[in-house]
DNA sequence: GTAGCACCCCGAAACGGTTCGGAAATTCTC
DNA sequence: GAGAATTTCCGAACCGTTTCGGGGTGCTAC
């Protein structure tokens, strides 16, 4: 049904050999061939069998991630956000990208190496670093490339792609600390996270180096969804020394913040200034939200990277070149006032 | 690094040729043969290479499905469901599952196009059927096996797994009718989709048999989610003839129908009965909702059929076979009383 | 004139399975 | 006990691609 590189071989009176090198833009075929053997190509529509190419060079041009067996719903959203932009990234770079799920209870390294040995796949994006992250040491064992998003530890020794959550931890705090304020509360990321514990870390850095004490009741790691945050909001304000500024680590928990501040009667910026990191998630239902100040980084800047993170390790690419860190923006949009206590 | 047939044919002194054919359970091998096949290759920590099957057999094992481009939210959080629902179904069989989102403005037919011509996969699971779908012609002309979520015609000639819409249309009328309503409003699912179109049929039919006319303005079709019920139902119980009984196309129209009532001061069951089609989807946040009598049938009892109905197109198995129907149950919970004007 | 060098090309082997046709060993039949 | 049938096995070809090693031009340099 689809043409072969032996059809294209028989079509041009080249040896399949010199198709595929032509095809493959090797260096030991003419110009004139090269295009001779591309319209032929195109002509025939030719597709190139990727089974039989990883059987031959080890490589099919497929990559592949696995979703995570947990199924907590506020990220299932998020996950479809992300095998959208992974597979436009991949596929712009004439690779395919495909996902598999983890089944409730299965062992995710037990899936990769399923993976693995099923033999079609060149390497994985993966998500939701642990620390010591045991497909990492997987796959490392097995020779496997892969790229992270995020990172689960400071300098990991693998690729990755990931923004300075430190910096936006400090940045969040010292957008409020310039304002006047010296009592910051933070709802952070679950507290395994790598990520929530930069930012935590961002946090105390700015604190300290303005002189205030940490009050760790101040903080709080949760599930990133507005209950988190309405209820973080309302155990801080009624604590003895209610704080006058508020972090949201993310735009849900903002919502639950904004949510509780209202309830308590509470006005933004005139009672609580609020700052928030925003990832920008499409299709959140966050209409209602109020513009906030503070730092901005969409997670749809992460696919590009990844993509060619993940190439350059199956390519074998140096690590250094391999990790690669995100910037993220500044807002100013209101909701800093000066503390009013 | 695997181990391949090779190294089982050397390690049990049989051909390369025995051993697959062992492993194939071919009836030409000895039963002790097997055994001993079986136990090498365990013992080797053997696994099929799935491109190497592939370009020798034309089957590889794993089979895709193709996430249709647009994002509506809403619907995300079902399709995380879906992808582990069919991953599970297809791993117990002894398959692979895997998909590929298309990208925003990518034609369909296009990606599945790409994926066959890779050469990897054996057949697709397609989801929201259109009336004539271009997939569908497509994949038949080039003879790949398919399997349909839904129908797109009341009998279609492909497999596919679905329920009887217009029984549940239907039982959902009759079961107001029943209570002696006879101003039944629909708030149904889109126009275009054939299982809303069903049920709209099943609608009429129960309306018709108990003698009353049909009256278009109590039908309303829309997305799957709450703004469509309230808005619709706000629109209804301001019309001339207000309704006494609403049926909502799932729980998410439910929610808003409900909340619409409770704006506009209406009790249920007292001032107006309720009956909703429970997709039984986890994970919405439906914890509020008062419990609705209705019909029932979880989406999460589609996988297995749809990976048997896919399985068995690959094997070739006959048309009848592969169309099934599922069934639905009957909930009895209250919100449903006769109608009080 | 020939050694050296680009440049362009090709045959054959390999990747890891499946499958076809035949062959050896065993059992059955009369 | 010969021939047929059955059971169990194997060699070889094949799927579509990549890659290794070699080979034949034609040109330059000495």
């Amino acid at each position: 049904m689809s043409a072969t590189l032996k059809d294209i071989a028989a079509s041009t009176g080249l040896s399949v050999t010199q198709v595929s090198r032509a095809l493959n833009d090797h260096d030991d075929v003419s110009a004139e061939t090269k295009i001779r053997v591309r319209e032929a190509a195109n002509a025939l529509n030719y597709r190139p069998n990727l089974s039989a190419r990883k059987l031959a060079s080890g490589r099919s041009g497929i990559v592949g991630l696995v979703l995570p067996p947990q199924d907590r719903t506020p990220r299932d959203s998020m996950f479809v956000q992300m095998v959208r932009g992974l597979s436009g990234a991949f596929s712009r770079r004439g690779r395919l990208f495909v996902l598999h799920a983890a089944e409730e209870g299965e062992d995710v390294v037990a899936v990769h190496r399923r993976l693995i040995d099923g033999g079609s796949l060149d390497g994985f994006v993966l998500i939701e670093p642990e620390e010591n992250d045991p497909r990492v040491a997987y796959l490392r064992r097995r020779g496997v490339p892969m790229v992270m998003h995020g990172r689960g530890a400071a300098k990991p020794d693998y690729p990755f792609y990931d923004i300075d959550n430190i910096a936006v931890g400090r940045e969040l705090t010292a957008m409020l600390l310039r304002a006047g304020h010296r009592r910051i509360g933070f709802v952070n990321g679950i507290a395994a996270t790598c990520y929530a514990a930069h930012r935590r870390t961002g946090w105390e850095m700015a604190l300290r180096e303005a002189g205030i004490e940490i009050d760790p009741d101040l903080h709080e790691h949760g599930q990133m969804i507005e209950s988190v945050g309405a209820l973080a909001t309302l155990r801080m304000m009624n604590g003895e020394a209610a704080p006058t500024g508020l972090i949201a680590g993310n735009m849900l928990i903002a919502k639950g913040i904004y949510n509780a501040l209202s309830m308590l009667g509470l006005k933004v910026p005139g009672d609580v200034s609020v700052v928030v990191h925003d990832d920008m998630l499409p299709g959140e239902d966050l209409m209602s939200l109020p513009a906030s100040s503070g730092t901005r980084s969409a997670l749809a800047l992460s696919w590009e990277p990844l993509a060619q993170g993940l190439i350059g390790a199956i390519e074998g690419k140096p690590l250094a070149e391999l990790q690669q860190l995100g910037g993220f923006e500044i807002v100013e949009a209101g909701s800093i006032a000066p503390p009013n206590r």
